[in-house]
This record gives structure tokens, sequence and C-alpha cells, in this order.
DNA sequence: GCCATATAGTATGGCGCCTAATTATATGCT
DNA sequence: AGCATATAATTAGGCGCCATACTATATGGC
């Protein structure tokens, strides 16, 4: 079944306790490898060409701006805090991805750039993880799809983070 | 749907741009952002008693095995590092849940022994853990979590980790 | 015009994880 | 017995993320 080690050992230790629900523990452990195993995937295929996930969206989302992105814009977007866009705008800029251009109007802002290879790398690296990503879900039939969609969505509704984060 | 912010640009972005298989990666975001989801209500969960998801596993393990585990079969059975261990240990000694001693046979060797709130806050914690996950997956039926744990499955069939891992 | 307040980016320090190097101890071979 | 090698735990340094606190600049109200 595939769990990350921590899980399979928090998993046989509930067996062995005979706890409830152990259905429901093996769903989540299942759940959370699965993230796990796709993110140490993700990561892998990055590495190579210097980038994490973090900053693979950051690229993604200067690569869609085409005309340079302030900062705060991208912690918004990327949904991180801008002390984390600043150390990966750092990782960036040390990879020679991106530059930092100050803007003439507001002098505490700046404008992020992507060189010329940064846009070379995040076409490549778009193209590289779209096959991914389609290979990763192939083997589901579009039915099949549907129901996983469904039934994660119905987990999802029982997270308190769900409705948190809406009245927030 | 509650996908975290940054899918929901890389996704927003995705279909602006016309990407082929976009329902592909809706799942594989949605995947990712319930897991993150599962792992941030875990972390509000823990935090309050001292604990981080790592610590917790250590905790467990430890209340476990009863008669005190050496770090390094720590490292083992949580899938972690020994340097890992280390920092963790350090966390929960600093929190009073566990006391390091010095094995008497093996100088180099240690006996990590849980304190008695250590045994407390384990007990109390594993309730207030098993009680959340039978929440998370409480309004699945019995058929709707056979499927959800086969389509799980059917993915991770597809990731490079797995086979890798096997072999290893 | 001036001051309070908001905003932009960054520094700092923490956490969990990693790898590689270090120190202390144990063990096996000759 | 003596030395190479293995093993136990730790330290050091890096990464990505966070929250908090700081500095520089902009802006609105009086």
């Amino acid at each position: 079944m595939n769990l990350e080690q921590k899980y399979l050992a928090l998993l046989q230790e509930a067996q062995r306790r005979q706890l409830p629900d152990l259905e429901s523990i093996r769903l989540c452990f299942q759940t959370l490898s699965l993230a796990t195993a796709i993110d140490r995937d993700c990561a892998a295929l990055l590495a190579p060409h210097g980038l994490s996930e973090g900053r693979f969206v950051l690229l993604f989302l200067l690569d869609a701006a085409g005309e340079g992105l302030a900062p705060n814009r991208l912690a918004e977007q990327a949904g991180v805090t801008r002390a984390t866009v600043t150390g990966l705008l750092d990782g960036l800029e040390r990879e020679g991805l991106i530059e930092r251009q100050g803007d003439t109007r507001d002098r505490r802002a700046l404008r992020i750039q992507l060189t010329h290879k940064g846009k070379q790398v995040a076409k490549n690296v778009f193209r590289q993880h779209g096959r991914w990503i389609a290979g990763l879900f192939g083997n589901l039939s579009a039915a099949e799809r549907r129901q996983l969609g469904a039934l994660l969505d119905k987990v999802s509704g029982n997270l308190a983070t769900a409705s948190s984060r809406m009245s927030t």
C-alpha cells in the first residue's frame, strides 16, 4: 500500500492497540503518504533545474505576468508571507533566473523580472511538469477521476481549516 | 473546492494557457491541498501540547516501546535520519516529555524514556488524535472508503518513488 | 508642512528535515 | 595487544517555511 515509514509504524501500533476506526486512520495515512510521495517526485524533478517547489511557483507566476511583478503580489498569489518570498527570490537570483529592479515611482518597491535564462528554464520545466502530472493520473478513467475528486472534496469539508479560511 | 492559494494560482494560469489534461492537474492539486490542510489541522491540534508532527511520532513510538528506545531505532522506525531524531529529542526534552539515559553496557548508546509528564501527554494526545481522524473520514460510507483507498492506491502506483523504494 | 500610520522589503531566529563531518566507543582481525 | 573499521550520537550548515521585529519610504488628515 506504500505508506511512508512513519505512518507504517503508527498504523501498526494503532492495530496492536486495537484503536477504533482503524480504517479512517489508514485512509488518512494513505492520503498523506501519497502527497508526500508526490512532493518528493516533484522535488526530484525540479532540483536539476535549481528549483524547489516554492521557487517553481514564483517562476510560474512571473512567467505568467510577463511585465514583472512586485514581491508582495507574489506573496499574495503564492499564499506565503513576504518574508518567505524574499528567501525564494534570493534563491532564484542566485540561480540567475530573476532580477530585482527598483521601482522608479515607489522607492520601497521592487519589480521582479525573469532573466533570459529564467524564461528558458520556465518553458522547459512547465512542459516537463505537465507531462509528469498527466502521467500521475493517466491510468484513471474519467469516471474514476470524478469519483476521486468528489471523495477528496467530501473529506475536505470536515477540516477545521476549510471553514476558518472562508470566514477570514 | 478548497485549493491552497498557490495551487489555485497555478491552476488558473494553467487554464488560461489551455494546458492539456487540466483534469489531472486539478486532481493533483486537490490531493496536495487536502494533505496540506490535514497537516495544518494536525499541527494546530498538537501545538498546545508542545508537539510537532515529528515529535508526536517519536512520542507514540516511545509510548509503545515501554522500556525505552535508542535514538537509532527511533530513526529507523520513524523513517528519518538520526540527526533529525537528535533535534526532535532536543525538543521533547525541552518540553520535559522525555529523558536521555546513558546505556550502561554500550557507552555510545542512549536509552530514551518518557517522563511521567510524557506518558500523560501521550495518553491525552492519542485520544484526541483518534477522535480527530475519525471525524475527518466520518462522513464517508464504507463503500466510499474502499473506493477512496483503491483510487489512492492506483495513483500511488504511478510514482517513481514507489518503485525505487521497493528496490532499495 | 508635519506627524501618525500604513506599506515595501528584509533580517532574525525558530522548526523540521536533510547531508556531511566529528567525537566517542566498541569490535574484529591478525 | 594493537589497529582498522563500524557504529552511536551529535554538531555544523543548508533549505523552505513561518512569525516577529526592523528600516525606509509613502500617504492622509489636520
